[in-house]
DNA sequence: GCCGTTTTCGGCCCGACTGTTTTCAGTCG
């Protein structure tokens, strides 16, 4: 079993013990073992051979009993024990905004709420209202809740499509015949969220190709299969369609299963402007029938007189434009900046987490832990904040002039638009991001006058997470982004793109908007453990999907250019704020 | 359930907000 299941395993007894009214410690036990296990950067099978699992901290005997049991047989009887006794749909019922355990409880134990379905009837019937603890208000919001449930149902995050894209291409690339494969669909033009997955292959014998794509690993179902098309489900959700064609077809399908539906319509009506016929087979010369020779898919917009189209650009106008911008890759990232130690939520030590990030080939590490109100994350006293900048120094004597960590901040904008430190322990900083992490309910007037004196603030480098969404699961707080960016691009104040999957904070729409009135972004991974600095992939799907250029992206600068913007800015800053007299 | 240890059991992150109350419990970050 692998590392995610287990900690997937160990997250549902927590929860499982939490509605049966446990004793919060020991369920948390539970959900803080199956954290630690996710930012595990160690072969998990070869921890439970040497006997090395109770030595991690948070993981005693118990826990790492039932892991051991889990990784050696892939099932655990204490969990089948639980399952049975609480009705599975009231874990769909705890996705609910606001509906906890305890709530939850009362309504299967009163109610008899088993599920979302009778959770719904409950309400519509007024008998939650009724309750001793619910209200009128209470019952509402329930239904919302249900509601937003339910119009996400079906889609899934980028680590879980791309990662079984990737792994069932694998399988794919390596049946004799097969001389072409990818990924297409809202995968490939890297959506924030999927419904399905799309793979295109060439191949010489499709009966091959089919034969070992339903024997992958992980696959739930096979729910239809013909000649060149063949559909399965996936465990962990996705439903995938697989589409073999000949090797001549296959820049034309590619095209075509890439989408988006709006590119396709767009590039199909400029090839009948042009006389052409293009659909998944081929593009066709109408005057006399002849295919036209396209080897790959740049083929097919070069003869009809466009740049290849990065797919990422697909979802709009690009087809109108007659250059496109040369966007940011992974390539051009030379640092990271915004992410977090084990001096306040993160799982790794300053030097982990540097280490990590030279390994990846970055030449600096921007850490903002969190700042002091930020209790529930350890947030940083300005005595801590003091240590850290010591341990800081020292780790950067150690390196040299090849990498370098900067002292940075997560600092709380707090609900009147201050960052939660005084200016002079600001001032020491290298580099401050500020965020929302509290009064989310507040009106767009009010959130919106929130961020301009943030973003007003002669400190405050990057605007962290703007919306405060959290995909599939949270609302962004109502905000008028436009006149935010307008500010932010007036300060020069960057706004990040928070790359973790569960955010992708800024998106597209508003960083193109912000872009194009010369705001400048950030890739922050916003990581809290060595493992998600990967997640900064994610944000360059967002930053690409936004018309990004490498000049755009602060962390695509050397760490020179990077630091001359960083005082400059703040020089600018400070003596417009003197103009005015406002600090 | 984990940890640290006064080695046998008590403390475990904590403050703010919401909706329900009339002083608080549940939820969230």
């Amino acid at each position: 079993m692998t590392r995610q299941a287990v900690a997937d395993a160990l997250e549902e007894i927590g929860l499982l013990l939490e509605l049966r009214g446990e004793n919060p410690f020991k369920t948390r036990a539970y959900g803080n073992g199956a954290r630690i296990l996710r930012s595990l950067d160690r072969d998990l099978a070869a921890l439970v051979r040497s006997g090395e699992l109770g030595t991690i901290p948070g993981i005693g005997a118990a826990l790492s009993e039932k892991i051991t049991t889990l990784v050696n047989t892939g099932e655990l009887p204490y969990l089948e024990k639980l399952r049975a006794e609480v009705p599975p749909g009231l874990l769909d019922c705890l996705k609910i905004q606001g509906l906890g355990p305890k709530k939850a409880q009362v309504l299967w134990s009163c109610l008899g709420v088993t599920g979302l379905d009778s959770l719904e009837a409950a309400c519509k019937e007024g008998r939650v209202k009724a309750l001793d603890g619910f209200g009128a208000t209470t019952e509402r919001k329930l239904l919302e809740g249900i509601e937003r449930l339910r119009s996400q149902a079906g889609r899934f995050l980028q680590p879980v499509v791309q990662e079984a894209a990737e792994r069932l291409l694998k399988t794919i690339r390596a049946v004799p015949g097969v001389l072409r494969a990818e990924a297409a669909g809202s995968v490939r033009r890297r959506a924030e969220t999927s419904k399905d997955i799309d793979l295109v292959t060439s191949a010489t014998d499709a009966e091959g190709v089919m034969d070992a794509f339903v024997a992958a690993a992980g696959i739930e179902e096979v729910t239809g299969r013909g000649p060149t098309k063949c559909s399965v489900r996936l465990v962990a959700g996705p439903a995938v369609d697989l589409r073999v064609v000949d090797d001549v077809s296959y820049p034309a399908a590619l095209f075509y299963f890439t989408g988006s539906k709006a590119h396709n319509v767009a590039v199909r009506g400029r090839a009948q402007r042009l006389g052409f016929r293009l659909n998944e087979y081929g593009l066709v010369r109408n005057e006399d029938g002849a295919a036209v020779d396209c080897e790959d898919e740049a083929a097919i917009y070069a003869a009809l007189g466009l740049a290849w189209i990065p797919p990422e650009l697909r979802e709009d106008q690009a087809a109108a434009h007659h250059s496109l911008p040369r966007l940011v890759a992974a390539d051009d990232i030379r640092g990271v900046l915004h992410c977090h130690s084990t001096w306040s939520d993160g799982t790794a030590t300053v030097a982990e987490m540097a280490d990590a990030a030279r390994k990846l080939g970055l030449s600096y590490l921007g850490l903002c832990d969190h700042s002091q109100s930020a209790a529930y994350a350890g947030g940083l006293s300005v005595e801590r904040v003091v240590a850290q900048r010591e341990e800081i120094d020292r780790l950067n004597r150690t390196f040299g002039s090849e990498f370098r960590i900067l002292h940075g901040i997560e600092s709380d904008i707090l609900a009147d638009g201050r960052l939660d430190y005084p200016d002079e322990v600001l001032e020491r900083f290298d580099l401050v991001v500020g965020s929302v992490h509290s009064r989310f309910q507040l009106s767009a007037n009010e959130q919106t006058a929130r961020l301009l004196r943030a973003i007003d603030n002669p400190y405050l480098d990057i605007v962290g997470h703007l919306t405060g969404r959290i995909l599939l699961s949270r609302d962004p707080y109502p905000l008028h982004v436009e006149r935010v960016l307008d500010a932010a691009a007036e300060a020069g104040v960057a706004v990040e793109i928070n790359a973790h999957p569960e955010r992708l904070d800024i998106d597209a729409k508003a960083l193109r908007y912000g872009l194009a009135r010369g705001m400048q972004t950030a890739v922050n991974p916003d990581a809290h453990s060595t493992e998600g600095l990967q997640d900064i992939r994610y944000g360059l799907g967002i930053a690409r999907k936004g018309w990004c250029t490498p000049d755009d992206v602060l962390n695509a600068w050397p760490l020179d250019r990077l630091l001359d913007h960083l005082s400059s800015r703040r020089a600018r800053a400070l003596a417009r704020g003197g103009a005015r007299g406002s600090s």
